[in-house]
DNA sequence: AACTTATTCAACCAAAAGGTAGAATAAGGT
DNA sequence: ACCTTATTCTACCTTTTGGTTGAATAAGTT
């Protein structure tokens, strides 16, 4: 999968609500799929398919303890995700910067 | 709008690739829907519906001049979205950070 | 081996998303 | 007034998404 694809898909999976609330539970530690369904009123087997989405995006990852899969949040892929709104973001006001150079400069002619 | 629910959708407008796209176009400057629909293999109206999705998430908004409705990327929702994703890194990380000096402690005794 | 716990798979359904094309609206130019 | 340009609205279709339930698998306990 591509840098870009990935990118796109960590987006996707981050907009929708479940999915949000499940990522900021990770950022307190891990948690199973039984410990992150109690949160929510739908059934296990939807927030099973929710964990599914995230980890296809690179969001979480899974290890096995027994019985249970621990769901653990990957700090390099919000780490990844953020750089690309903050590129976005500077080249963005970079150009506004510029713009207000050039006003400037019109101001003083 | 509560922010929760706009960071929500602001990641979901985010999560489609024409979008995205559009975005990253827009960063070099603002456009109007016929200048962003050159870019896609798709109709004119999927590009319009396309912008106004991030329209209503506060990813971009409008003006007018003459028959063109310019299309602007905002600043501050990429820095909203960029602040959620830097928060939660961090809380991961420290709750690490604890842990390993928790593990510290242990191999020293 | 049988039972319990944790999780996933599969089939199904309704709603939402993303595409199309044609008609409508808004603003400028002749 | 009329024509052109830019954009949006509407109706429609197909695919994807998010939910459900019941059956299956995986690992641990008795």
């Amino acid at each position: 999968m591509t840098a870009q694809l990935e990118l796109v898909e960590t987006f996707a999976a981050l907009g929708d609500p479940v999915r949000q609330l499940i990522v900021e539970r990770l950022a307190e530690g891990d948690a199973t799929v039984n410990e992150l369904a109690a949160l929510f009123p739908i059934s296990l087997q939807a927030v099973s398919r929710h964990i599914k989405v995230l980890e296809a995006a690179g969001v979480v990852s899974r290890s096995r303890v027994a019985q249970s899969r621990p769901v653990h949040l990957e700090a390099a892929s919000l780490i990844r995700t953020a750089d690309w709104l903050e590129a976005h973001r500077l080249r963005l006001e970079s150009r506004y910067e510029r713009l207000d150079a050039v006003l400037e400069e019109l101001k003083e002619s």
